[in-house]
DNA sequence: TGATAAAATGTAAGCGCTTACATTGCCCTC
DNA sequence: GAGGGCAATGTAAGCGCTTACATTTTATCA
C-alpha cells in the first residue's frame, strides 16, 4: 500500500521493547501513561523510541483501544463560507485536544448525507457533528445502535430533544422580520434555499410568517421562492419575484449569498436599494459588509459555534455523557439595504 | 467510549458468519470481492449482514488490511475560499472512490503544519495532500520513511522534483504584470502575504519582478509590503503604500482578499480605481467579480485542481506509483480595476 | 527485621479483520 | 470413469497494540 521499498523498516512496539529491554506493556505504558513507569525505564524506552523513529500503528491502536481519536463532520459544502468558517474553528479546537477531523459533505442532498454519515462511522469516527436536525429517524437509530455520540449544529430548536449547539433560526428571522415590518413593509417576499430536509431554511421562512402574524397580517401574503444556493440563483429569484409580484417592497433572503444575488438583480433592473426595494440577508458573511449597498443581515457567531461544538464532543468522549444543548445568540446587523417601504 | 449501554450488541464478522453458517473468510470475501463467492452463499451472507446491521470494525480492518482508505490534507485554512473550493472538489472525488478525507489546517504556520502532518500520518492517512513546496526537508524525509505518498497542490514549479498538481504562480503573475506594465505603469507596488515558507506568494512577487526586468525596468523599483491575509490588512497595506510611495500607479496584490481591502482603502482615501490607481488581485474568487469596481485578477481552476489532486492520490494508492506533475493553466480576467497609468 | 502495602514490570489474552494455504466438490476431457 | 483443473469454501495465522491480572521489586512501618 505504499511505494516504499523499505517497508520492513517500520518499527513496532515489540522492536522498541526489545531494544529497551522491557516488555511491550511497559513501552505502551510509557507512551500512554508515563507516570505509571519508573523514571529511568521511561528514559530508556523513550531513547529507543527515538532511535527507531517509532510511531504507533494506527489500526492496531484503534483496534485495541476501541477508539480512533477521530471526530467526523458532515456538512452541506465547504464552499459555503458559513460552514468553512465554523468548521475551521471546529477543527482547531479538536486539534488542540489531540483529535482529528474526518470531513465529508452532502451537497445538501439527504441521501448523500446518509451515505457520508455511514462512511464516517465506518471509518471509525468516535463521534459526529451534523448540521441541522432534519434527517431520517433511521439514521439516528443507526447512530445510536453504533453508539456514536452525535451533536447537531447550526440549529437550536427548544422543541427538539437532541443535543444541539446552535441558534434559533426561526426566532432570529422573526426578529429581523419585525424590523422589516416596522419600516412599513407589508408586501414581503422571501427567497429561500430548498426547505425540504433543511430545518434551518424552513425555520427562517417560518420566522417571517410569525412576524406577519404578530403584526396582524396574513402570513400567506408572503411570497416564497425556493431556489438552490448561489448568487446567480438569487438574481434569478429576484427577477421572478418582481415579475410575479411587482408590489413587493422588501425581499428577505434566507442567506447572504442569495441576498447579494438579489442586490445585483435589483441594480440590473434599475431598482434602487433600499429606496425602491429593501433586501435582507442572513449569516453575515464577509460579502454582506462588502456589498453595495451594505447588506442588512443577521449575524451568526459561526466560529464560536464551531468551537463550542468541538468542546461538547470532546466532553462526551471523555465523560460519556452529552451536555445540554446550547443556544447561541444572533444579532441583527442593521446596514443600508433595509429602508422604509416606498409609498404604493 | 460511548454512552451506549447496549455496547455488546455491535455485531462482528464472526456473528455474521455463524448466522449465515459460513466461515468468517467467506463473509469477508462477500464484502470485499463478492465475485469470488457463490451466488446463493453471497445472498445468504448479505441477508445476515442486513439482519444484524453489521458494519466492519475500522481498527480491525485497518490493522489487517494495512490501509485505512483515508487520505489526509493539510491546508492553511478553510476560511480562505480558495482552499475551501479546491478541497470541496477534492473531497467529492475522494468520496466517489470510497476514500475519506482527514483534514487539518496550519494557519500558515510552518511548525503547526509539521505537527498536523505528523498527526495525520499517525491517524493512518494512506496518502497526503499538501499545499505548496516550501517545507523542512526533514518532513519530506519523515513522509518517505513512513511510506506515505505525498502530493503538492496549488503550486507547480518545473524546477522542483516532487510531484505536484498546480499552476505556475510565478508565470501567472508575470503575465498579469506584463499587462499592467503595458498600460504604462512603472511605479508598481505589491501587497503580499508573508513569503516565508510560502512559495506561492513568493513566486507571485517574483513574477512581477520578472516582468519589470523584461520591460527593461529595475525590479528593485517594486515596493513590497508584506501583511497577513485579510481585507483589513489589505486596507492597511494600501494606506502604507500610498503614504510611503505616493507615486505608485498600480498595486498588484497576491490574492483577491488583499485586493478587495486595497479597493476599499482607495475609496476611503478618495482615490478612483482605476483612474487614479489600478489594483489587481489573484485567484478569482467570488468577491473579485462582486467588488466595485470589478477586480482584474488571475483566474485559477481551484475545483479542477482539487479533483485532479484526488485522482492522482487515488492512482498512487492503486498502482503504487505516483504520476507526473500536472500544470494547470491560469487565465487573466481583465475587468475594471486595471486601467492606464495616470500621468505623473 | 520481618510483614505488608505499594509501585514497577511482565505475561499473555484478546481486539475483529484479511489472506495464504488447505480442502472439498464438481465439471470436463479423453 | 479416472484424472486434472478450477471454483467455492474453510482453517488458522497473524496484523500491532492495550490491558487485566500475575509477579517481582521497593518502600514503609511497627
Amino acid at each position: 500500500m505504499s511505494q516504499n521499498e523499505v517497508e520492513k523498516s517500520v518499527p513496532t512496539l515489540a522492536d522498541v521493547a526489545s531494544l529497551a529491554n522491557v516488555s511491550t506493556a511497559t513501552v505502551s505504558r510509557c507512551l500512554n501513561s508515563p507516570d505509571r513507569v519508573g523514571k529511568d525505564t521511561r528514559e530508556r524506552v523513550m531513547k529507543a523510541v527515538n532511535e527507531l523513529g517509532y510511531a504507533p500503528n494506527f489500526g492496531a491502536q484503534a483496534l485495541a483501544a476501541r477508539q480512533t481519536n477521530t471526530i467526523g463532520a458532515v456538512i452541506p459544502t465547504m464552499e459555503n463560507a458559513v460552514f468553512a468558517r465554523g468548521l475551521q474553528a471546529f477543527q482547531e479546537e479538536l486539534g488542540r485536544h489531540g483529535k482529528t477531523l474526518l470531513l465529508a459533505s452532502s451537497a445538501y442532498d439527504a441521501e448523500l448525507e446518509e451515505q457520508q454519515i455511514r462512511a464516517l462511522v465506518a471509518r471509525g469516527a468516535d463521534a459526529l457533528l451534523l448540521i441541522g436536525y432534519d434527517r431520517e429517524p433511521e439514521i439516528y437509530r443507526f447512530l445510536e445502535k453504533r453508539g456514536v455520540p452525535t451533536l447537531i449544529a447550526w440549529s437550536f430548536n427548544p422543541a427538539e430533544t437532541r443535543t444541539a449547539v446552535g441558534f434559533d433560526n426561526r426566532a432570529a428571522m422573526r426578529a429581523l422580520a419585525r424590523d422589516v415590518i416596522a419600516q412599513g413593509h407589508r408586501n414581503i417576499a422571501c427567497i429561500t434555499a430548498p426547505t425540504r430536509s433543511n430545518d434551518r431554511a424552513r425555520g427562517r421562512v417560518e420566522g417571517i410568517r410569525d412576524a406577519k402574524v404578530e403584526a396582524g397580517q396574513d402570513p400567506a401574503e408572503v411570497m416564497i421562492v425556493e431556489t438552490p444556493y448561489g448568487i446567480g440563483t438569487g438574481e434569478e429569484a429576484f427577477r421572478q419575484v418582481m415579475a410575479q409580484a411587482p408590489d413587493t417592497t422588501a425581499i428577505m433572503c434566507v442567506n447572504d449569498v442569495l441576498a447579494v444575488g438579489a442586490l445585483r438583480a435589483a441594480r440590473a433592473l434599475g431598482l434602487r436599494v433600499p429606496e425602491d426595494i429593501s433586501v435582507t440577508g442572513f449569516d453575515d458573511i464577509e460579502i454582506a459588509a462588502l456589498a453595495d449597498p451594505e447588506l442588512t443581515t443577521v449575524h451568526v457567531p459561526h466560529r464560536e459555534m464551531g468551537r463550542r461544538a468541538a468542546q461538547r464532543l470532546i466532553e462526551v468522549l471523555q465523560d460519556n455523557v452529552m451536555g445540554q444543548s446550547k443556544e447561541l445568540p444572533t444579532e441583527i446587523r442593521m446596514r443600508q439595504s433595509l429602508g422604509p417601504a416606498r409609498k404604493a
